[in-house]
DNA sequence: TTTT
DNA sequence: TTTT
């Protein structure tokens, strides 16, 4: 689907050492969640932290950059795609969950850009 | 929190009446779905759509627009934030969403351009 | 290049009738002007006219799309990469021209979405 | 003017420290280049860069940001709108420039984060 | 759950 | 040069 339609970017640090999936294809699927941290003062002055959390899905190519490159921690760039799918839980609760694909993965905070 | 690090942008059609909420400070919200619609063709030739739907939320000045203008079926452009939150269902059950705040609305489809 | 480094997103006008060249290759290069239109009310309330232009190239099936359905007035979205190129005019005066190559073409304000 | 409308995003590398202008209101301009630098191997294995070169201009807080940490080769994330303008240059020739005006800058390859 |  |  175009860029112009449906369109995600985001610049942040990965929470957790990413889930790798290898599909019977062979191909990969990396699965992990992506921190927004923004810092802000209070009235009082005191640093304040709030931070948003994104999951993130990347396949292929993509999903073994991630394997090789995104380790818990790392800063890294996501462009890609907007996608909501349900499931059943495993108490037979029907749940939402919105995710972004990713199409792109940017390395920051490499020595030598890390583009891909 | 800075475009860079997080922005979405979605361009689609709105798929019921948005649902307008007057807060007690006077300020509205509005909440809708949206649809980004995809066309193809499967190997037989037929016509195949799929659609992704996604929750948007729009506050103040952006949620009138959307309260006027915005109704059903209309064709609109909005930029804005990945979202998510928890929540208790009337069950007791934890639910999570993922909403784009809307930052901009555009318009289209509309005689007289509707940009904001 | 990626969509993370370089990234430029427009919607609006066309200008004039594209330019559309034939290559040797049978590929077709479309290039044409695009209008940003903004409208605001100065100090005495008079509506003034803001309009920033922009120079797109296109390539291929794009080049194609521009060829067939993006004539003179028309409203569109393109998202692609910003590219700045040289060469001697006519009176051997070093030029510089900064573009947009189109990587995706949406037609607007057409019955139907007109979603590539 | 909307993002929807009118949105680039760069990041890079800084080519040469900024060029600061103080205005006599007080207000300081930033102008510099940003470098896209690409790296693939040809077909007989050699690595080879290209490099994409855009103008940048930021005023007010974005530009003492640029001032005080985005000296040469720094790499930084830009987003903005894509303008043009005209003037005479020393030999009356008219010429016409394209520049992206940041909205935002994002300091990154920075320990410490440096988001804005 | 990251990062500062 | 578009569009409103």
């Amino acid at each position: 689907m175009s860029t112009l339609k449906n369109h995600v970017q985001l610049i942040g640090n990965v929470g957790q050492d990413p889930q790798i999936t290898n599909l019977e294809s062979g191909k990969k699927v990396a699965r992990f969640s992506l921190a927004n941290n923004e810092f802000y003062k209070n009235e009082k002055g005191e640093k304040i932290q709030n931070t948003e959390w994104h999951t993130i899905v990347a396949w292929g190519k993509n999903a073994e950059i991630i394997e090789k490159y995104a380790g818990k921690g790392k800063e890294i760039g996501v462009a890609g795609k907007l996608k909501s799918r349900s499931y059943e839980d495993k108490d037979g609760v029907k749940r939402y969950v919105t995710e972004v694909e990713a199409n792109e993965i940017l390395l920051l905070g490499v020595k030598n850009g890390g583009s891909q």
